[in-house]
This record gives structure tokens, C-alpha cells and sequence, in this order.
DNA sequence: ATATGTGTATTATAGTATTAATACACTAGA
DNA sequence: TCTAGTGTATTAATACTATAATACACATAT
């Protein structure tokens, strides 16, 4: 019983996106901001599977995938952690374009749903720290 | 050939949300702010599958699931016309509400990466009149 | 040695999403 | 009537996603 095992990760099974992919933006995301840092031990297939209440596979196809991208190591028998082959911690400048694609659904909602600039900042305002 | 066919429509073929959802999500909220207002004509199956790229079966599916739902008619042998029992101009509350989806995920996001509140909030201002 | 815990492979099933090619019934205008 | 434009139905094929049940090879600690 590690804390591998809180870490913060969540599924929306109603928002269409696979499960797998979910689950890579999102440790991609913690490992850029060093939420997650190089020998981080990954929750075990089995724990998240329960934890998110998926299939064990789904959990080692998202975990091969980012293997295969460099992002974990499989240390055989113990689990999967964080490369320590990662890059330095990326500037905020890089964390910013990766949020980029989530700024551009807001915007381009509000403007379909004709929505005031000033409100949706105050909401972002309130809700940041709840 | 009229403006029905310029509607600013769009998909992110990369995004893993499905194009038939994609497409209802943005119809949904562009009636809710009356940027389509009952009797507007929408662009013709065959128009819409060329301008996005894709099969005419997938509008066609978009479009059939929209009209069970309320959102659009049909008149045979013409077209799709946005519904006339539309309910009354969502309320500015209730439009935030359907924004809120969107407002979360770039939280989260924005967590993860541990990106500061104030640059984000300078971000979608500059982007938001851009 | 044994038990427990890793990730993975295998096989099968099911549902969903998308494309393709063709045809049909309907409407409107020339 | 003819033509072009609607949405839709049909059939087929392909790919992706997720689940299920089982088994294997490996590591660690008892």
C-alpha cells in the first residue's frame, strides 16, 4: 500500500474519449508539472483497474503505450515507474501549450453558447481553489 | 447555396469524440444562444460530409439522433430546419451550465500541468477576441 | 519452497464508429 | 416531364474499444 495508489486519476465514461487515452493525457500532464517524478512507482495494473472500475487490460494498454512512448519503465515482477529518462522539467510556456487544446474548447463553447468573457473568467476564478 | 452551408461547424478528428457527438454537442449549444434560431435551414447532409471530410451516414446519424431529440425537423424531400418548439432562450445561468464541462477539464488540466490561475485567465482573454 | 504481487499474452465476445456504394421517396423549379 | 436537390435505408466491410476468464514469467519476502 503505497501512495501510488491515490494518485489523482479519473475517467468520464460519459465524455466519449477512451479510457486508455484518458488515462495518457493525464499522466502526461502530472509528469510534465513533476507531479510525477523520475522512479515514481506507478498504481498496479490491478489496483487502478479496480480503483476506476475498468478492465485490468485497459489499464496495460494504456501503461505499454506510454512505455513504448518513453514515458514508464517496466521493471519485471515489481511494476511499472516513471522514466528517469525524462526531459527536464518543461517550462511554463510548454505546460501552457499543453493546455492549449483545453482553452480552445472553452472559448470556442462559450462563444456557441454566447457567453460573456467576464463571467466565464470569474466562474474559472472561483471554482480554481474549491 | 445559403448561408446554412457557412455554419461554423467543426471536428477534431485527433480529439476520440465520436464525429456524430461532436457535431450534436455544438448544434446543441449554438440553438441554446439562438445562433440557430427555429426555421434556420442546416446544411444539406451532402454539403456538410464534404465540407467536413467525412461519410454523408455520419451527418445523416448526427442529424436523425437530433431530430429524435427535439432539437431539428425534418421536411421531406427539402431539408433539416432547426426546430420550432424550441423552449424559450436558455437563461445566462442555464448556458452556464452547459459550459461547465469544458470549465472543468481545463482546471484539471491546468492542476496537472501546475499552471498558475492568473496566466491562464490572461490566456483566454488575449485568445478569447483574437 | 511458498505465497503474493508484478505486467503481460491469449482467446473470445460484444458494442460502437466509420466508410463505401447503391437505391429509394420526396420536393422544387425549369 | 425532367433534373437536381433533399434525407434515408440497405448491405457490407473495417477498425477500434472494452470486457471476460485464464495462464504465464518474473520478483520479493516469509
Amino acid at each position: 500500500m503505497t501512495d501510488s495508489q491515490l494518485l489523482a486519476l479519473e475517467i468520464s465514461p460519459s465524455s466519449g474519449v477512451p479510457i486508455y487515452r484518458q488515462l495518457m493525457d493525464q499522466v502526461r500532464r502530472m509528469i510534465a508539472s513533476q507531479h510525477l517524478s523520475p522512479g515514481d512507482p506507478m498504481p498496479s495494473v490491478r489496483h487502478l483497474a479496480i480503483q476506476l472500475a475498468v478492465n485490468p487490460m485497459t489499464i496495460s494498454k494504456a501503461y505499454s503505450l506510454m512505455e513504448a512512448e518513453g514515458l514508464l519503465e517496466r521493471q519485471r515482477g515489481k511494476g511499472m515507474i516513471v522514466s528517469s529518462a525524462q526531459p527536464a522539467q518543461l517550462s511554463e510556456k510548454e505546460r501552457m501549450g499543453l493546455l492549449q487544446p483545453s482553452i480552445d474548447k472553452v472559448i470556442s463553447d462559450a462563444k456557441q453558447l454566447d457567453l460573456d468573457l467576464d463571467q466565464i473568467l470569474n466562474v474559472i476564478k472561483q471554482q480554481f481553489n474549491a
